[in-house]
DNA sequence: CTCTGTAATTGAACATGTTCAACAGAGCAT
DNA sequence: ATGCTCTGTTGAACATGTTCAATTACAGAG
């Protein structure tokens, strides 16, 4: 045991692995990328990828929760620029997507079982379950950090629609053939507004019974 | 050629796959069935299954389009009888449940590539816009023959909008593990209420900047 | 150093969606 | 009848995710 070595063999081995299988579907695109391709690349044998990562959707898996943690930092580092609930909110779409631009090709895996809550890469699925609730606390900070007046019924729920609005964006963007993915900003934009025009408003005792109404299905959808 | 007989003998077998196939997919699932299984249980070889059907999704796509002509049927035979909106709305939805619950076992397979407008199955894709574009234009026959007073500029959308909340209403009933799926029928009413009451105060003066929001975010989505 | 058990590693084997070259049969022209 | 073409049919072969029994490497016990 080297101590300037803090990586097992076996670690070495994993991440090699790790590395190969993200390069080439960042290349390649996930379903174009076969586990013999990268076990060739990482320089083992196909059982060995098996040995290190119980499937393929398992090595996905370990790039989001890699992705999740560099995000967290990046976001932490910017959101205290920024004041108002949209700028604030912006910013965490903001690093998102710059963070998976790099990665829309494969990233397209994930999202593609986004609506199957059985399937292990959906975000609803209890695998996920754990990088959903980081999720959405950061869109809990983001609304704290605001000067925005959120009804108390209203804030509990706030960061998950927050996310669910994220979730559809990224999905949006995903497939979004526009060059640059304009028009992702323009929605972007316009959805920030939205969110920003609807908690104004949510406010108003004229709205009661709307806000009743939503919250009966946010409530009915959460299973009460 | 037998004039009794208005069914070629290749329409026959391709019937005969498909029938094996649907059954097979309703007992076990999408997944577990083999293309093998079907091709068994129609009494043909495996490759005269791809010879009728480019693949395994393009069975479930024939199974689609059947079950679409037969509901849009059902639907407008039980529409007439309901004037309020809601009670149309509920109307479209209660044929579908009702027409899907045999198929709930298997229905996953096509929900569950949902999210990816590529994949021929989803309702997002080239492949299904026919199919889409008759479901939202029973939704707008069903706001037509209601008494609810829409705005114009949201009358444009309205359509596509219920059928995007059919769509989610479907998703949820698909994996809604609760007994006779109760959650659903609870989403379903209160999802129901808040259209109408939305709908409802859409109107109002004061809510012009909403609307607008609203509106540029239904336009950013749809593509200007 | 030798032994022994655990961790790693290997590649053949398997299951299944899909492809394809070959073959069969039916209708039709010569 | 003979040959030709088009439709239909066949099953072997292929690609690839996954499993697993066998083998090797190695760390620690004696």
């Amino acid at each position: 045991m080297n101590s300037t070595m803090n990586t097992t063999k076996a670690e070495e081995t994993r991440s090699r692995i790790l590395s190969a299988a993200l390069e080439l579907f960042r290349e390649h695109g996930f379903e174009q990328t076969t586990m013999r391709e990268v076990a060739r690349e990482a320089g083992v044998a196909l059982g060995s990828a098996y040995y290190y990562f119980e499937s393929k959707e398992t090595i996905v898996m370990a790039f989001y929760h890699q992705a999740q943690d560099a995000m967290i930092a990046l976001i932490e580092e910017a959101l205290p620029k920024q004041k108002s609930l949209k700028a604030r909110l912006r910013t965490i779409l903001d690093v998102k997507f710059q963070y998976f631009e790099p990665n829309r090709k494969f990233l397209g895996a994930l999202l593609g079982h986004t609506a199957d809550p059985r399937n292990p890469l959906s975000p609803f699925s209890k695998e996920t379950r754990d990088i959903r609730d980081k999720d959405a606390a950061q869109f809990a900070k983001a609304v704290e950090g605001s000067g925005a007046k959120v009804p108390d019924d209203l804030k509990q729920h706030l960061p998950n629609l927050l996310w669910m609005l994220q979730m559809g964006l990224i999905l949006f963007w995903m497939y979004d053939r526009s060059p640059g993915q304009k028009r992702t900003a323009v929605l972007v934009d316009k959805s920030l507004d939205l969110v920003v025009s609807l908690i104004k408003f949510s406010g108003l005792p004229l709205m009661k019974p709307v806000r009743r109404a939503v919250l009966d299905v946010v409530r009915a959808v959460s299973g009460d």
